[in-house]
Formats: structure tokens, sequence, C-alpha cells
DNA sequence: GCCAACGTTGGC
DNA sequence: GCCAACGTTGGC
């Protein structure tokens, strides 16, 4: 079982977005870097849990859990002229991107920022801060998905 | 809004 | 195959 991070600027898609859709659920599409995009072609199943990020935002953190819905399956918006995503290389026989779903579980206690996550050691060589990481879909390690379920757990101000 | 990092594209 | 130009992502 593997566990996820995605990412969104809230202007673009919050979580509440998310959670305001039908079963709470989106099609992660428009994804077209090869790396995150090939996560959901290939590796991420039904079920495997996901952090959900704000990213681009004034302060930027992790702030709910959500889970893959369905499999990898063929990118809508890469057959849409209309579309900023649009591929015209894509065809229905030969899709070039995949996307899979995404739905929400819950929202987390508290926002867990990006600044907290610089402050635990243990967290050194998530993706997520690693200078210039781009990656929109990333695996993140079971110990580091916990670790940050219990950072949103505890009210720093206790 | 600025600037840095990175991926992709395209000329050669 | 190299690399400059460009577009996108991202933190601040």
């Amino acid at each position: 079982m593997n566990h996820w991070v995605v990412k969104k600027k809230p202007t673009a898609f919050s979580w509440d977005d998310l959670m305001a859709l039908p079963d709470a659920t989106v099609t992660w599409a428009g994804v077209r870097n090869y790396q995150a995009h090939n996560y959901m072609r290939d590796t991420m199943r039904p079920g495997e849990p996901a952090l959900f990020y704000h990213s681009q935002t004034k302060t930027p953190a992790v702030v709910g859990v959500a889970e893959v819905a369905s499999p990898g399956r063929p990118d809508p918006t890469q057959f849409d002229p209309s579309h900023r995503r649009y591929d015209p290389a894509a065809s229905f026989e030969k899709p070039r991107w995949y996307a899979v779903g995404i739905r929400a579980v819950r929202r987390l206690e508290r926002p867990v920022t990006l600044r907290e996550l610089r402050g635990e050691p243990e967290l050194e060589s998530l993706e997520l801060l690693r200078r210039g990481s781009m990656l929109t879909v990333h695996p993140i390690a079971a110990a580091a998905f916990l670790r940050i379920l219990q950072l949103a757990a505890v009210n720093p101000a206790e």
C-alpha cells in the first residue's frame, strides 16, 4: 500500500471545492509532468490514502486526508481543444495522459503548515520540502504520512 | 510581485 | 546531443 501527496493551488482548486463535489470526488486531470503523471497511470491504486496540500498560497499547508477513488484513466482534458491542457498529439486510441479519481476522506483537525513540516527532523527528506520540488502528485513514506496526521491532532498552543 | 528551480521545446 | 529560451511551479 502506497501513500501519496496531491498538491493544488487553492485559488485553482481547494479542499473546500473538493468537499463540495458529488461524492467529494474529482478527477485529478490536467497534470502534464511526466513523473507525476506516471504515478497516476502506473502506481496509484483505489483505496490508497493521500494528503491534500495547498501550495502557492500565503500559508502553504496540508489540509486534508483524501484517497485514491479510481485508477488512472485517460485524462479527458487532453482531447478538448478548448482546454488549456489540450494535447494535439493525443487520440482516443492512443491517450498520452491518465488521471486518477481523488476523494476527500476528512479534513485535518487543523492545517499542518509547511513551516511546521520544516521543523520536524524526521520529515527532512520529504519531497514537499525539497527545493524546487514541482511534483503535483508524489508518494510519501507511511511513517511520514502518519507523523503529519499526528501533528494535525496536536494543538500547538498546548 | 519577485525570483529561483525545474522540465520541455526547438534551433543548431 | 547540446543548450538557450521559455513556461510552469513554488516559496516568500
